[in-house]
RNA sequence: UGGGGCGUCGUCUAAGGGUAGGACAUCAGACUUUGACUCUGAGUAUCGUGGUUCGAAUCCACGCGCCCCAGCCA
């Protein structure tokens, strides 16, 4: 660590600490996931913030599983949790400990408080306990059983351990204050009884003690110096320190930090087995889950997670950080570090005309301009290619630097060609382009000292390896994953209708022969494209290739600011560049608009499931359309002065479904309800009785 | 209406009585054999109201807003 950031509050107190000598110089900390599920970028974080520590100041990490609820713990998890803590480079060591492993020594210590007359053997059922409990404004009242004689706690403890009683109706409590208001402080539950299978005690045990009960031991009985944990714990830390104290135990001290929030992303783990267990991805590991597991497969380097965590630092405020921050830090680390390689994902083909047939010669490429150390390869160029369809225009807009007809461009590493004429099949789409190659350009500028303003990429078409590409976009396409669909009836997950149904598109591509010899886990920048990396699914001859990220693109950006985002549907969508002015009402057609463009538009029926008038906006309604898709679309349309929401519902409309999504009042809303008229007379434009998602022309 | 926590550019984050700084995003420009990278420039912030002070983001008071807590989950 030779940086020169400043100090985070939790380092600012370790230091403290190490200069009063409160720990006599130590700093241990611990990573303590529960084995329920996979680790995602929030563990990340934390496993980050406390490795870090102990690397930092000469300490020690330990990792810890906090398996103490055999009801939800599997073996699985386990290993799964153990593989990433190593991969993002938390380095535990020997320390692999599970809780399981001191519940003999947590017992004796229950008894020992039994003893001490501050825990009791309560036989409140969990609804008796909970009116006992009080609320959070009214005090609880003292259990029937809180007074019970220290000898009879113990015997019903001990019973309690042989498995003399049902699961549920007997608990252990700590006797603590019914009438706090801190409502963890109401005699908490200790040890309940669980009659389940533990993925490594067995059957041995048919209690387990709570979180509130076990943790400050385990921190204890590991020396733990910093017990960092998230800030809902907050309220728990009272509870973690009278345990300890009554004990007389080695006593850690708890910190509590902001967990990471990500905008685009759900991390809670209720959630994420959620789209695990119902399809919405292919697992755990799907390149789209924001899982640890996830993000390796996807491509990510663990060392830009680990610039990620560090970049945006760790407070107690409750913040969502941009998802654009880690995928710059991604981007960052892998325009460093990852070999260059050209491939095609849209083929157009082109047909170097005055190139000899049959001809074939290598050029010589940079793997890395960012490092000349990478070196350089050959690829093999010839008289027929592929292009990116993206990067062809018969009639570009002025600003456009590819190729088109009379225009010249520089193919990477090759030539300069000009396009000379294009063939095109019966429907009018392009399906060749033809150009002359200037033989005196090759890999260098034109001698005549002529430039060209674009260079695009291209592969060899005889000499090209195909590949399955799998182009992954983010997994929601709103930035707070349900949140503008909240309280909607009927609706139980409302995140599941941000999917992002783009998130995963398949396509064919053509890659350059070098990367036939790719390995899984290999990562490049398709040059003009983004980050790749090849799928385990790859089997000798057959590449899997995972998009990681795509490339920052200015030209998207462009097109977006001069034509409203119209003149181009590209096959994953950018984030959507913010409006620079408020945008027209959604109704409005624009002023003029070309035939070409008409022709683009494509209109579906669908039939409204809901409506709501838009906050803060009089004009705007946000409707969530069926469209025959795999969800409902939300939509944000201008037309709350002629229709009341209520009316609306159950209605048909048609849809212009093609639109760029677009964010109105901080909605994103992916299509534009046909209507005519204007104002309080507006008239929505009736597709007949046709099923959603029908064409309408 | 109980207890706990948090409020600084659009978003993160520094400064903790003495010039409100950085990163990301945005916009403008330069460079470019990747419309990438890099570089230059620009705009935008201390939740509010009082008070203390020569001086307040920082200290005090009173408000306001947001988050967490009523599992025998963690």
């Amino acid at each position: 660590m030779s940086d020169t950031r400043s100090l985070n509050f939790i380092e600012a107190l370790v230091e403290a600490d190490n200069a009063s000598g409160r720990w006599q110089g130590r700093v241990h900390t611990r990573f303590p996931p529960e084995p329920n599920g996979y680790l995602h970028v929030g563990h990340a974080k934390s496993i980050i913030l406390n490795s870090g520590l102990a690397r930092r100041y000469g300490g020690k990490f330990n990792l810890r599983f906090d398996d103490t609820n055999p009801a939800k713990e599997e073996q699985e998890y386990v290993d799964s949790i153990v593989n990433d803590v190593r991969w993002l480079g938390g380095e535990f060591e020997d320390r692999l400990f599970f809780a399981s492993d001191y519940f003999a020594q947590m017992y004796d210590w229950a008894e020992a408080l039994v003893k001490q007359g501050k825990a009791y053997v309560c036989d409140l059922s969990a609804d008796q306990m909970r009116e006992y409990r009080g609320t959070l404004t009214e005090p609880g009242r003292n259990s029937p059983f809180r007074d019970r004689a220290v000898d009879e706690n113990l015997d019903l403890l001990r019973r309690m351990k042989q498995g003399e009683f049902a699961p549920g109706t007997r608990t252990l409590r700590a006797k603590i204050d019914m009438a706090s208001g801190n409502i963890n402080l109401r005699d908490p539950v200790m040890y309940r009884i669980v009659k389940e299978h533990h993925h490594r005690q067995g059957d041995a045990w048919v209690i387990f003690p709570s979180y509130d009960w076990s943790h400050g031991l385990e921190d204890s009985i590991e020396r733990i110096t910093h017990s960092i944990c998230t800030l809902e714990f907050e309220n728990h830390r009272p509870l973690y320190d009278w345990f300890l104290d009554q004990l007389g135990l080695y006593h850690p001290q708890q910190i509590e930090f902001a967990k990471l929030q990500l905008t685009y992303t759900v991390l809670s783990k209720r959630n994420l087995l959620y789209l695990v267990t119902n399809g919405h991805v292919a697992g755990w590991d799907d390149p789209r889950m924001p899982t640890i597991a996830g993000m390796r497969r996807r491509g990510y380097t663990s060392q830009a997670l680990r610039t990620f965590c560090e970049d945006i630092g760790v407070t107690k405020n409750d913040t969502v950080i941009d998802l654009v921050r880690l995928e710059n830090a991604v981007r960052d680390h892998l325009n460093a570090t990852a070999p260059r390689r050209m491939a095609v994902l849209s083929p157009l083909k082109v047909v170097v005309t005055n190139y000899p047939e049959g001809q074939v010669e290598h050029v010589e490429v940079q793997n890395n301009p960012e490092d000349p150390q990478a070196g350089v390869r050959a690829v093999p160029f010839s008289r027929e290619l592929f292009i990116e369809r993206d990067d062809f225009m018969e009639d570009p807009p002025k600003k456009f630097f590819r190729l088109a007809p009379g225009k010249e461009v520089r193919l990477r590493g090759a030539y300069f060609v000009t396009c000379t004429g294009l063939v095109k099949d019966e429907r009018g789409a392009v399906t060749e382009v033809h150009c002359t190659y200037d033989p005196a350009t090759k890999g260098a500028n034109a001698p005549d000292g002529r430039k060209v303003k674009g260079t695009i990429h291209w592969v060899s078409a005889a000499h090209a390896v195909e590949a399955e590409v799998r182009v992954y976009d983010r997994l929601f396409a709103a930035e707070f994953p349900g949140a503008a669909h909240e309280g909607t009836p009927g609706v139980e997950r409302p995140f599941l209708l941000d999917l992002n149904p783009r998130s995963l598109e398949v396509v064919r591509g053509r890659l350059e022969p070098s990367l036939a010899a790719a390995a899984p886990g290999e990562r490049f920048q398709f040059e003009r494209l983004g980050y790749f990396t090849i799928d385990a699914d790859s089997k000798p001859g057959v590449l899997v290739v995972n998009r990681t990220v795509a490339l920052k693109d200015a030209w998207v950006k462009e097109l977006a600011a001069d034509e409203g985002g119209a003149a181009k549907a590209p096959a994953v969508a950018p984030p959507a560049p913010k409006p620079k002015a408020p945008p027209p009402a959604p109704t409005a057609p624009p002023a003029e608009i070309e035939f070409g463009d008409f022709a683009k538009v494509s209109l579906r029926a669908g039939r409204v499931l809901a409506a709501k008038k838009v906050e803060k906006a009089d004009k705007l309604l946000e409707l969530s359309v069926d469209l025959g898709e795999s969800g409902p679309r939300t939509i944000v349309s201008g037309i709350a002065e002629a229709f009341a929401p209520e009316a609306l519902v159950g209605r048909n409309v048609v849809v212009v479904t093609n639109l760029k999504p677009r964010a109105l009042k901080g909605i994103e809303s992916r299509g534009m309800i046909l209507a005519s008229g204007s104002g309080k007379s507006l008239s929505l434009v009736n597709p007949g009785d046709v099923p959603p998602g029908t064409a309408v022309s």
